[in-house]
DNA sequence: GGGCGGATTACCT
DNA sequence: GGTAATCCGCCCA
């Protein structure tokens, strides 16, 4: 497994950063139990001319103030007051771009996925959708502004690439308040996958 | 200092 | 389709 370095993050195109992170490994290892999985849907937030991103025309808090630092960093937020989504901060310093994951396969680490999520059974809901990434791979907002290379979250290629032809692109979901931004192709997902978001089925049994 | 709402989810009818 | 859960940031005073 290599792990993306620093410069995967630092290139300029966020949209497609997010399209070259469905395939990929996300990695966290918090207290000694790892967690991995295969990000099969992301979205691209485009910084400060995107009305959907949270640096919108330059908006600078303590919460976006990660985004503006360099590529390859962990932005983790609150949403909702419950649900801790992580994003991967790209392009350079001062540049606040990000990419949001929003669903995962899980592969390795089941059993602290299903003791995290309170579940009972491993079905395709486990790291569907961002609070439930967030959830299932134990990434709170306290991880929020650490390197993704180096520390307890990782993302890593294991040489698997994914055809052109398996990855769609969408509106982004929930941001409809970005007026017509909300309707930028920015959101991708692996075709015909089952722990992709937006669909509510589940476990239809056998 | 007060009020509102969100890059969501799960469970209700 | 509707709504509760739950809290921080943002806007306005």
């Amino acid at each position: 497994m290599k792990i993306l370095p620093a410069s995967f993050y630092q290139r300029t195109d966020v949209v497609a950063i997010a399209k070259e992170l469905l395939g990929k490994i996300l990695i966290t290892d918090f207290d000694g139990l790892l967690t991995t999985g295969r990000i099969v849907e992301t979205e691209a937030y485009n910084g400060v001319t995107d009305k959907a991103s949270h640096a919108f025309a330059g908006r600078r808090t303590r919460r976006t103030e990660v985004m503006f630092g360099s590529g390859g960093t962990a932005y983790v937020y609150l949403c909702y007051g419950l649900h801790h989504m992580l994003n991967v901060v790209t392009n350079a310093k001062e540049i606040p771009h990000a990419v949001l994951i929003r669903a995962v396969e899980p592969l390795s680490g089941i059993e602290t996925m299903l003791k995290r999520t309170e579940k009972k059974i491993f079905d395709s809901s486990l790291a569907k959708g961002p609070g439930n990434v967030g959830k299932a791979f134990g990434i709170r907002v306290a991880h929020s502004g650490q390197m993704l290379d180096t520390s307890h979250i990782r993302i890593g290629d294991d040489g698997f690439r994914l055809p052109d032809e398996d990855v769609i692109s969408t509106k982004r979901i929930g941001v409809d308040y970005a007026a017509e931004d909300a309707l930028l192709p920015y959101r991708f997902l692996v075709r015909g996958n089952k722990y992709v978001s937006g669909n509510k089925t589940q476990n239809t049994g056998s």
